[in-house]
DNA sequence: TTATTCATGTAATTTGTTACATGATTCT
DNA sequence: AGAATCATGTAACAAATTACATGAATAA
């Protein structure tokens, strides 16, 4: 039972400050909920599957007639997300998964960042390398549609590799 | 029994020609694989149920002992991938999906396009106004890295935005 | 008094991913 | 002889989405 990205979104925030799922989505909704959707159908079951791994405790207060559980990060929480935050990152599923990586880098040690963002920009300049080459062989032999595909790949990447270095700069 | 997006990518490839699911397979790798991957695992299982609800045709072939199955669209399968091509499009789950239906634009009638990038930049517009209200609202009560995600995305849907509309002009 | 916010979750369905299993043909 | 390409698919698992179900407190 390993963790997904969604857990790990749910147990950064929990690193932030201790929260119920209510408060959880709207902090989500908030901050990453342009590109990562959160919904309770996913948070709940992700609270109890950190609970279960012995990652987040969970305390319960009743005020009146109402039942809230408070989730908060335990130490085994905090080594497996300091992991994470280490990982390569993802950049084939779209701006999400990495949206996800650069909110989080706060809690990763210094060096961390720019390691991160250093490993975004190659894998950004690989894809972009890559992109061109197959446009090039496909060149003609594909409408304006297909090609225009390709090309919004290239620029895309691009835009990531600037957008990095820009930002790397300024940290 | 409705049709998901990448049931809409294999019967796509197919109205640009009937094909085996390995040759699908190779195809959907060499172009919109950067953002959408296809796996056999995928595409098998999407044509059994493109043939199931009537939407392609399988013929098969024999020759030295090797199955050969072509699949080719029925009018049913024009009909819905038109309609497809004309819903709106969603820009939240980030470029894969959005370039998967550029791909196939061609495919559409011909204000088909621009109605389609019209839409895009509209939805990318509203996103960007969105964020940068948000942006200013937790302006010095986030820390950089949240700053920053908030930022990319102002960034990102305003290069969406000029990306359509460079693109539209040039069509 | 009615709508919204706070607060909990489950169940079903859909969708995607990975790994596995098989085998002929063709190129080196 | 061995590797790569052509060609089929299934099974298991992981993940996401939607819809449903419930109910107290509070703000309009």
């Amino acid at each position: 039972m390993n963790l997904a990205e969604g857990d790990f979104a749910v147990l950064g925030f929990l690193l932030f400050k201790p929260m119920t799922g209510y408060e959880l989505k709207a902090m989500m909704d908030l901050t990453l909920g342009h590109f990562n959707r959160a919904s309770y159908g996913g948070i709940y079951p992700s609270l109890k599957k950190l609970a279960g791994g012995g990652y987040v405790s969970m305390s319960q207060s009743v005020s009146g007639g109402k039942i809230r559980k408070t989730y908060k990060p335990l130490p085994a929480g905090k080594r497996v997300f300091q992991a994470w935050l280490k990982a390569e990152a993802e950049i084939l599923r779209g701006p999400g998964p990495l949206l996800t990586r650069v909110f989080f880098l706060g809690l990763g040690g210094r060096g961390n960042a720019k390691a991160f963002s250093g490993g975004v920009r190659r894998a950004a300049r690989e894809r972009a390398e890559w992109l061109k080459r197959t446009k090039a062989a496909v060149s003609g032999k594909a409408d304006v549609y297909q090609e225009s595909t390709c090309q919004f790949g290239i620029d895309y990447y691009e835009f990531l590799q600037k957008w990095f270095e820009r930002w790397e700069k300024g940290l």
